[in-house]
DNA sequence: ACGGATGTTCGCGC
DNA sequence: CGCGCGAACATCCG
């Protein structure tokens, strides 16, 4: 569940569960979730921590223990910080958890393990590469169209592969840019370079309400309902809708393979590529 | 049963 | 160095 939406999403849970508490005890089985680190030494790291803080930097989540003890967590395809109330049965594929004073848990689910965390100090988890190498987030720098554009004149990869680049943007992935793309009418595969300051004005503004509308849906509960539950209504505009009907035009929704990500679009609303 | 899925990374070739 | 491509990772869902 990994987009920024998402993983602001996280965050903000996280802080509701672990402000003002600490881990009792921390449990993870062995797994190749943990990079630079084994399991038995975050169990060691964050056992008796105290919860600090915990920032989202556009997919990534980073942790503040007492003792200038960092976590860091990327979420990859399918991962999820869950709650698990006392005395609850833990859901499948808990990978690393931390049980609180309170009786409560915090788990980290990820059936794909594609995620991953690593126990950094906390005054090197803004030095990752993961972080450090970033772009503007949306929510926390906010976008410069004046930049955005000149930062996508100098590719010709099609655009849709530069917003989801995060040394352009962080944050945005496969479904904010294929929506944020029909919103603003621009083919996924226009050169970014081609695309003119005004195309640019709309594309932020259509990403920022993307992500705004995403986070909406999401409202605040303890977990994002529309991606629990299957069979649950796809929210998205067009992400996920090809053969569908255009919301705006009525158009047959298409899809192309954009750098090895698959897009819908309008092809009438997105127009023909033009240079 | 088969194909595809919200992401990243690595190796290879041009 | 920039870029495209395919593979790999492991599981679920329609």
């Amino acid at each position: 569940m990994p987009e920024l939406p998402e993983v602001e999403f996280a965050a903000r849970a996280l802080r509701r569960w672990m402000d003002g508490h600490h881990v009792v005890e921390a449990e993870a089985p062995e797994s190749r979730i943990f990079r630079g680190c084994d399991a038995s030494a975050f169990e060691r790291a964050l056992r008796g921590a105290a919860f600090g803080w915990v920032e989202r930097r556009g997919k990534n989540l980073l942790f503040a223990f007492s003792g200038g003890q960092g976590l860091f967590s990327h979420l990859g395809m399918t991962g999820k910080w869950v709650r698990i109330p006392k005395g609850q049965m833990a859901p499948p594929h808990v990978r690393a958890s931390l049980l609180l004073e309170n009786g409560e848990r915090v788990g980290y689910v990820d059936p794909r393990m594609f995620g991953r965390l690593a126990l950094v100090p906390v005054d090197e988890l803004f030095d990752r590469p993961e972080v450090r190498d970033l772009g503007p987030d949306p929510l926390i720098d906010g976008l410069d169209p004046a930049w955005l554009h000149e930062r996508l004149q100098r590719t010709r990869r099609a655009i849709k592969v530069a917003l989801m680049d995060q040394a352009v943007i962080a944050g945005v992935g496969n479904i904010q840019a294929t929506d944020a793309l029909f919103e603003a009418r621009i083919h996924p595969a226009r050169p970014a370079s081609s695309l003119a300051r005004e195309e640019v004005d709309a594309l932020v503004r259509a990403i920022d309400a993307s992500i705004a509308r995403t986070l909406e849906v999401q409202g605040d509960g303890d977990e994002i309902t529309y991606m629990e539950e299957a069979g649950a209504a796809n929210p998205f505009v067009v992400y996920g809708r090809a053969g569908l009907p255009c919301p705006r035009c009525g158009t047959t929704l298409e899809k192309m393979d954009v750098g090895g990500r698959t897009s819908a679009f309008c092809p009438t609303c997105q127009g023909v590529q033009r240079e």
